[in-house]
DNA sequence: TGTACATCAGTGAACGCGCGTTCACTGATGTAC
DNA sequence: TGTACATCAGTGAACGCGCGTTCACTGATGTAC
């Protein structure tokens, strides 16, 4: 074995990352696996020694942000020891964030590719559904009591967090794009029953 | 001029309309100027006797829907004639609705373009744009009083709508959609002053 | 320890196909006389 | 009214490029002895 067991695994993450990236910013059909190799440092035609084809590529980028993008920003944007409505309150803080809309790489990616994955595959859209039971699983858990109920009130906080987040980012002027995401921030909070507060 | 002065223009909004359908379907990518083409009855070598490139006729292709899908969905779905809260409501509904889920073809291009945009040029966000406030446009002048300002709750709501549509389009569960679709709806409704109904 | 070898991660040229775009041409139409 | 003509909407072959995919090869590495 001419190589240590665990490089060709780290290789591999490696690609996977910068795939995760690379469509998060700009989408299926506009990344070339050239490109997605060359950020890895490789050439394209070793891409078929990790992967099948494309498509596959793209599912398995999605599924990464499940394992890898929660602990990142866990650890930069709230303490991930919180429960209960805090931990979901600083969520929706981080989700709505400033920071979040700039991140074009390494955002959630629910916001950058959600008509990309409606017209994909199963695999794409399993993995996609895993990112958004991941969210409103977090929010089902640690909402404060209302009436409603709690799953779906998850449901809409999450099709609000995302909504924002998409439009702000479809649309080209910068102040809108704020608005946007004020407005939904703010009503994230205050119809979860809490104060408006950063 | 051999041909009657009208004739260019129907057949100019005859592939605007045929390229509206198909990209709201499938998105910019994955659409041919061939294949929009054909749905007009035309082949693609005419394509250019009455657009630049694919990205003007993607562009056009949204700032249709302005002009020609509301007043479709208005006789369709409610009276155009109401004004004030009832309208608002109204809209929420059959946005919000099943038949809108189902309709690829000619569902609100918000909801099947909004990846494609973010990543597109001026112009395709302008036209996106556009159509965002309309929408916004009209929740803002007919929804019930509350303490916010109608202004930040018409975005808020928007986003709702939108983002619960776009989730409920990228994930391959029927049922996970539906209870996508109707927790906002529900919310929605609710966060508006409505009493839950449909 | 040193050397020959087998393995396999990575390379880069090449293939084939599809699609945006161009262009010379056709033929249906309204007009001039 | 009938006929020759000019116009231009629409055709379809062709071009060129980019990208997904394949494949024969290279060369760095750990192993056997």
């Amino acid at each position: 074995v001419p190589y240590p067991i665990e490089h060709k695994q780290q290789t591999r993450e490696r690609i996977l990352g910068s795939a995760r990236k690379l469509f998060n910013r700009k989408g299926f059909a506009e990344v070339t696996i050239d490109d997605v190799m060359a950020l890895a440092g490789l050439t394209h035609g070793g891409f078929y020694k990790y992967f099948d084809t494309k498509e596959e590529l793209y599912a398995e980028a999605i599924t990464q942000f499940t394992t890898c993008e929660p602990e990142k920003w866990q650890t930069a944007h709230f303490d991930p020891s919180a429960r209960g409505p805090d931990l979901a309150r600083m969520i929706v803080n981080a989700y709505l964030s400033q920071e979040h809309f700039d991140d074009r790489d390494g955002s959630c990616p629910m916001i950058g590719l959600p008509s990309d994955v409606a017209r994909g595959g199963e695999t794409v859209k399993a993995a996609y559904r895993q990112v958004l039971e991941m969210m409103v699983g977090a929010f089902e858990a640690n909402l404060p009591a209302a009436a409603a109920p709690a799953r779906e009130r998850a449901l809409a906080l999450a099709a609000l967090c995302v909504g924002g987040m998409v439009l702000a980012r479809a649309v080209d002027d910068p102040v809108l794009a704020g608005e946007l995401r004020k407005a939904a921030h703010s009503h994230a909070l205050s119809s979860s029953g809490w104060k408006e507060s950063a």
